[in-house]
DNA sequence: TAGATATGTCAATATAACTGACCTAAATTA
DNA sequence: TAATTTAGGTCAGTTATATTGACATATCTA
């Protein structure tokens, strides 16, 4: 198993643990934003991912995050009730619901990602291209099992 | 700020979703392991950490955690009650607790270890050295700011 | 000895998830 | 067209994990 000399388990171990502190600390940054308009890490992972996936429907929302959809219903209900989000029925399937940020939606995702980006851009920065490519796709392969 | 032609916005998007799924998924691959004995993510992290750091401290635990000692309190009375760690006074500041595994406790851990171990050893194992390297750089460079 | 530190504990609350049940509207299929 | 499936919404109760605040004890340090 451990025939891969630099692949040993203290370091799958560290690996294990870095994840966690990445994670952790990059949805914690803006925490401070979110509290100031009574959202959560919830919130902000929809709303983030709602810009990135613009006019995505529900369940693509639900596929991506991962939870059901009483949970996602909660947070939706949030962004709609402060009007930062709005549901537009599907183009081809009318029971589909697309999802959309309006303009205060937007401010709000500008104003939490300015914070957010801020650890990434700096980690990143000061590395070459090559370094980046590299982290990106050994990150992709994490993900994708 | 995007003279770096290489870091966009974009792509810094990309990381943050990332950065989710592949915690998200390198947490939940043991899950199962952890329910049959009533176990959450909450112990997983602890008996992750004990068994990295052997003998460490609470306040230790709980500087890696960054969690309050209530909520720390409660995953380690589980651990106690179902007899997976043990707690030391520390040799030389006797106030403090150090934290150990015991044998019951080092096989839950193998035994989670090794479902968690799978997804980061496939995704690392075609990878060149160099690629890893680069890799853990980055993961660094995120985490400490 | 006085104060600071490390840990433990009680109680109440918050956040974000869960399960299970049931509903409507719209699309698909037999 | 009628039956079934799919997409989404909602009610209710529960669980997991965290929080704040208060207070207690033992031990170390000045």
């Amino acid at each position: 198993m451990n025939d891969l000399l630099y692949l040993k388990d203290d370091q799958i171990k560290d690996f294990i643990e870095q994840i966690f502190y990445a994670y952790r600390e990059t949805y914690s940054d803006p925490k401070k934003i979110l509290k100031k308009h009574s959202f959560g890490t919830a919130h902000h992972k929809a709303i983030h991912l709602i810009e990135k996936y613009n006019g995505l429907t529900i369940s693509d929302l639900l596929s991506k995050l991962k939870i059901t959809k009483q949970s996602l219903n909660r947070v939706l209900k949030d962004l709609i009730k402060n009007k930062l989000i709005i549901l537009k029925k599907g183009e081809i399937d009318s029971r589909q619901r697309q999802i959309f940020l309006n303009e205060k939606g937007k401010k709000l995702f500008d104003e939490i990602f300015m914070e957010q980006k801020k650890r990434i851009y700096t980690a990143l920065k000061n590395s070459d291209s090559d370094s980046v490519i590299k982290f990106k796709n050994i990150l992709n392969k994490i993900v994708n099992e």
